[in-house]
DNA sequence: TAACACTATGTAATAATATAACATTTACAA
DNA sequence: TTGTAAATGTTATATTATTACATAGTGTTA
């Protein structure tokens, strides 16, 4: 059984909406929005954010510093992420994958090291953005 | 034969740098580095860095906000990158392996999607760092 | 060479992202 | 009920990155 993590008050708010996001919300762009609920500073914001991607609820797309819901039950605090980038529509993907994940917790570096965590985004072109090329 | 280019000359200052530095460097503490040699404004070190990233002399270092010498000569332009991060000393080195490199570009998602271009940070502990524990 | 396009440079201002420092409050287990 | 960790609130500031505009160099080709 995972371990339960009862959201506070702020983590829930900026949770909710990072949940009900269909794309990456940017730290200030969050605090945009939950400004009518209480909440009036960047560090506020980024306190939850820390807190979140450090429980597995939220991922940080790093190479456009955005977050995401996580997407993936299984993905709680494992810190071993994959994600699709769409470069032309920005639309980001989680992929869970079994085998990628396997592959990469497995792979053994020159050194003999293994890393149990690890962060991958692809970039490409989606499906929709392919199409219209 | 691979496309010759040649660096202008904040360009070669900034990857020669780069390129003997045994760490990834941040854009300002280049700015700071690179001031004794005319280069005062920040933008002039993010323009050199984006060049330099274009074409493969160097990478960044996403979740750092740092930037390398590129350590694998056929990653000219590739953009398909790899890294092992120590987290406790933050020694970066770049992972050059053909197995790896191969599975990553030939991974198709879930939609049958292939990407050619991609980033992988993996996290852990150096061996030094590991011994110490 | 002149005209052109393209790349690079210089400079100032500002936008966007993130953290430090300090005071207070809440949650909850011992 | 008291101790402690986690969370909150607030102000200020540090760090990272881009916009806008003017100028200069490089290479091509007419």
């Amino acid at each position: 059984m995972e371990k339960q993590h009862n959201l506070s008050k702020n983590q829930k708010i900026i949770f909710d909406l990072i949940d009900k996001s269909h794309e990456p919300l940017k730290a200030y762009s969050i605090l945009f929005n939950v400004q009518k609920k209480g909440i009036n500073a960047p560090l506020q914001v980024y306190r939850a954010l820390d807190k979140l991607v450090e429980i597995g609820k939220i991922h940080k797309i790093e190479s456009r510093n955005a977050f995401i819901a996580c997407q993936n039950s299984s993905c709680q605090i494992s810190k071993a992420t994959a994600f699709s980038i769409c470069e032309s529509c920005e639309k980001v993907s989680e992929i869970s994958n079994t085998k990628l994940s396997k592959y990469l917790s497995n792979f053994t570096d020159e050194a003999g090291m293994k890393y149990s965590k690890y962060n991958l985004e692809f970039f490409g072109l989606c499906k929709k953005c392919k199409s219209k090329e």
